[in-house]
DNA sequence: TAAGTCACG
DNA sequence: GACGTACGTGACTTAT
């Protein structure tokens, strides 16, 4: 402590300081555009000065104090509020999240407040320190601080290192510190957007207030002042002086959520600080850290070699409200913590939160049973009650109600394996997390492509360990348990090693971010996306049972009689769900042409074939086809669909999986409602029972043509931008261009081939799959494709680099930077090779479509919330995001949802969505 | 658990 | 000239 016994809390201006960090370092750019520049800036500022500050000996406390976003409370006296801010700079955002890395890597306190400025905290802190009777240094140049200087309080200059005290206040604002918000109010601030008074800058504010003491005086004598004009203004502009007033005085007792005690400064922690840097290869500054605060090689975040694999670890159960405040002290010291929650569901909407494990540090566990019952009796049905006694544990609602300000706490990371799903669960049981990371997703934008992403598969591949398989604490089939009535001590085993892995995997894929230049991907888009689409799956969409109850019965009356169609134009019974019975049925029985295929020997009886000699007039097969369309949507959607509304909420929860598809495109699935029909008059019908909520409407707003779009872009290909510039025909353009007709005499199979042309380009054309698509021989197509890379060079070239570039790098990339691994490109297998040759192709235009309705995805809650409405994003189908909005705020909805998707993208090309509404997605559409 | 089929973009 | 194909998914049914 300072010798004197007094205090002295350091106070940074986080926000100021990245600012500073990135106007006044060169930009250090990367290959993939990725600056890191105002990082590095950012990192030897706060080294330098904690350095010098542990040095000195006089500080006792220290924080770093960030703005939590744009909004605050001062949008509300006034919406134009810093409304002329240019939007940071486009290289500086992604490095956002990391300067609250380097902070918690640094072992510092790292404070944001949502609604709240850091100005409006480092005043609620510098009031508490006083009272405290401490002495507060701010560090920070910006003039809005200047009024919260007095004896005990200072400011520090970080670039120049130089004090600034009541007299460089009066220097600055010509008054004490104490008249300064009355100064400003007068005088306004034009990079704030603060109004002021017009015709009154900062000379004669300051006069003024020395004249009538402060601005409600001067006000109320406004009359006497002599200048007319000045006297005018003061009169007429009375009011956004008061309002200006209320702008810039800070904020002085806000309800901060940490105390300053926990600000007592420390040695950092060498290892996660020194792993840290090394991984953003700052490599001067992780040599001076190592020389300054010790720390071995290979002590890296990233190195976890030395530490005990998990099977000898040794985990903590927690039964009793002492031990796990002693946890909740240790993941505040340390600022991040793995988080794994057990439930006794799949469906996150649905389970109920059994337990929660948290790690932080490898091998360092521990796992808190919430709702834990006895054993089920033996071969008894378990009525609630004849079970063994439950286990000790704390009551859920202690439990939640201590980890809660943890688990929101902004300078606490929280580090989650598919984190979306404990997101969901726990702001269900009334513990929302934030912020987050996620290894599942850091995986996913670092291997995409390369393999999966689940954990044990990530376990075995980076830590060399097989963890538990769930199977040995639950059983399996008919016998398998929920989690709750796991016994304890296997329950600790399991569930504490999955945030023990979760932790390590963190360690080791979080460093790579940086290196790998992947942390643009993660930190603009699969990061923000979590909640957006934690939110989309809690909200569901309301089905009407009724409708699918109807449509049952419908299709399985008439199945039924095609059924005996069938089974008479056979001659006899059989199975048509089987392929195999039917194959035997259709070429032994009845020896139609077309023989055997398929590795397994069985007749191939798929809707082509089955096609193929429809169109040889047999009817059997045509039968054959209307059966499957009307069994396969009774089984996959009329009859599913019903079972999966959720009895609580009345909607579906389907499941998106970020790290589904290797292209960046989400997967939905339980129920998968991507896939539901809309092609077949039949299948559409479907859609009706989707439908919007009472007073509701259902909006739907899809991307026109966005692949092809991105082609044009990607392949600059200067035809197809004109003809997407013009709002052209672009299938038939490509039929003229292609076939020489002209478009006045266009015809529609002339257009459809074209229209298969540009899908299949998409695709990675074949001659054989072109040929195949189309019904014409081979040497057909590829005459073509022939004439269509004569006519459009540029993407036979795209096509070629993109193959290239596989080869070469065994990636591809889409326009955003996001890579797709192409595990087989120099595969000996021609076969394979050409398979992953025509997905290189395919990748980045499939790739760049999904980031681009992501990077919508992630902007619309705001967008619509700034237009003040309350529609709610429901349900994404690859270029099309589904809406449920109030009846009386359609138009408003869709203006603001086309606006906002459309502007996801920067492209060569204009982006174009066409927007549907309806009572029902079939409406709608 | 794999294979066949078919729903979507 | 190999190999066997349009790219990316998930669900259901039958067969093993």
């Amino acid at each position: 402590m300072a010798e004197n016994g007094k205090h002295l809390v350091y106070l940074i201006d986080g926000s100021g300081y990245i600012f500073r960090a990135y106007h006044a370092l060169p930009p250090l750019t990367r290959p993939d555009g990725t600056n890191v520049g105002a990082v590095s800036g950012f990192c030897n500022m706060l080294y330098k000065l904690l350095d010098e500050t542990l040095q000195s000996g006089k500080a006792t406390h220290f924080a770093v104090i960030f703005d939590h976003s744009s909004k605050s409370f001062r949008n509300e006296i006034y919406s134009d509020y810093k409304a002329n801010r240019p939007p940071p700079p486009e290289d500086l955002v992604p490095q956002f999240p990391l300067f609250r890395d380097a902070v918690r890597a640094f072992g510092l306190p790292c404070i944001e407040m949502e609604g709240y400025e850091a100005d409006d905290l480092i005043a609620t802190y510098t009031e508490q320190a006083k009272a405290d009777g401490h002495d507060v240094v701010i560090v920070s140049s910006d003039k809005d601080l200047m009024q919260l200087v007095d004896g005990g309080v200072t400011m520090l200059d970080p670039m120049k290192n130089r004090p600034i005290g009541r007299a460089e206040v009066r220097e600055k604002f010509f008054v004490e510190p104490e008249r300064v918000v009355d100064v400003q109010a007068l005088a306004g601030d034009s990079t704030d957007n603060v109004p002021g008074v017009p015709g009154i800058g900062i000379k004669t504010a300051a006069q003024l207030i020395e004249e009538y003491g402060d601005l409600e005086n001067l006000l109320a004598h406004a009359e006497e002042i002599k200048q007319p004009k000045r006297r005018q203004n003061l009169i007429e502009h009375a009011e956004l002086a008061r309002i200006s007033r209320d702008l810039v005085r800070l904020k002085r007792d806000v309800e901060v959520e940490h105390d300053i005690d926990g600000f007592i400064i420390g040695a950092p922690d060498p290892a996660p600080l020194i792993g840290f840097l090394e991984a953003q290869s700052f490599r001067t500054l992780t040599s001076r850290v190592r020389a300054r605060f010790g720390g071995e090689e290979g002590q890296a975040l990233n190195e976890v070699a030395e530490t005990p694999p998990p099977e000898d670890a040794e985990y903590e159960l927690i039964q009793d409200m002492a031990a796990l405040e002693k946890w909740i002290a240790e993941i505040r010291k340390c600022g991040f913590v793995a988080v794994d929650t057990e439930t006794n569901s799949l469906d996150a909407v649905a389970a109920d939160l059994v337990g929660i494990s948290l790690s932080t540090a490898p091998g360092h566990a521990c796992y808190i049973p919430l709702r834990h019952r006895g054993a089920a009796p033996d071969g008894e049905l378990d009525l609630g009650g004849g079970a063994a006694d439950a286990p000790k544990q704390i009551p859920l609602a202690d439990a939640i109600a201590a980890l809660r300000p943890v688990f929101a706490d902004p300078g606490i990371l929280k580090i989650g394996q598919n984190i979306k799903y404990d997101c969901t669960v726990l702001q269900r049981a009334g513990a929302p997390m934030h912020p987050i990371d996620d290894t599942m997703l850091l995986s996913f934008v670092l291997d995409a492509g390369a393999h999966g992403h689940g954990m044990d598969e990530l376990s075995r591949l980076h830590l060399d360990y097989t963890p538990i398989p769930y199977k040995e604490v639950a059983g399996t089939g008919k016998a398998q348990i929920t989690f709750d009535r796991v016994p304890l001590d296997k329950a600790l085993d399991y569930a504490a090693e999955d945030a023990d892995i979760t932790f390590r995997l963190w360690r080791v894929l979080k460093p790579r971010l940086a290196q790998e230049h992947m942390a643009t991907v993660y930190e603009t888009i699969e990061r923000p996306l979590v909640p957006v689409i934690a939110a989309m799956e809690q909200a569901g969409i309301k089905v009407d049972a009724e409708i699918l109850r109807e449509l049952s019965n419908d299709f399985e009356l008439r199945a039924a009689e095609i059924e005996s169609d069938i089974h008479a134009l056979a001659g006899e019974s059989f199975n048509i769900g089987s392929p195999k019975q039917l194959g035997e049925i259709l070429f032994d029985r009845m020896s139609l042409g077309g023989g055997r295929k398929g590795k397994t020997g069985a007749y191939a009886t798929g809707a082509d074939i089955l096609e193929d000699l429809a169109a040889q007039g047999h009817e059997l097969p045509r039968r054959v086809l209307d059966w499957r369309q009307l069994t396969k949507l009774k089984s996959t959607y009329t009859d599913a669909l019903q079972k999966e509304i959720n009895p609580l909420t009345g909607r579906v929860h389907t499941a998106y999986h970020m790290a589904g598809a290797s292209t960046g495109r989400l997967a939905s699935s339980d129920p998968n409602l991507q896939n539901i029909p809309i092609r077949t008059e039949e299948g559409r019908k479907i859609r009706r029972a989707f439908v919007a909520e009472k007073g509701c409407k259902l909006i739907s707003a899809d991307y026109s043509q966005i692949e092809l779009r991105i082609l044009a872009h990607i392949a600059d290909i200067e035809a197809l931008k004109g003809a997407f510039a013009e709002g052209a025909d672009i299938h038939a353009l490509t039929a003229s261009e292609v076939f020489g007709v002209p478009l006045a005499e266009m015809d529609g199979a002339t257009r459809r081939k074209a229209k298969a042309i540009n899908f299949g380009i998409i695709y990675g054309i074949s001659p054989f799959g072109l040929a195949r698509q189309l019904q014409i021989p081979q040497g057909e197509a590829k005459s073509f494709i022939d004439a269509y890379f004569e006519r459009y060079p540029g993407v036979k070239d795209y096509m070629d680099q993109a193959r290239e570039q596989a080869r070469e790098h065994g990636f591809v990339e889409t326009l955003y930077g996001r890579r797709i691994h192409l595990a087989t490109i120099r595969d000996k297998n021609p076969a394979r090779r050409s398979f992953a040759e025509r997905a290189a192709i395919n990748a980045p235009i499939q790739g760049s479509a999904a980031d681009i309705i992501k990077r919508a995805m992630i902007r619309i809650p705001a967008a619509l919330d700034d237009a003040g409405l309350a529609a709610k994003m429901l349900l994404q189908v690859h270029d099309e995001l589904i809406f449920e909005a109030p009846e009386d705020q359609v138009d408003a909805t869709i203006k603001a949802v086309k606006t906002t998707m459309e502007r996801a993208a920067r492209l060569s090309v204009p982006l174009t969505v066409e927007a549907g509404v309806g009572d029902s997605w079939a409406d709608a559409h």
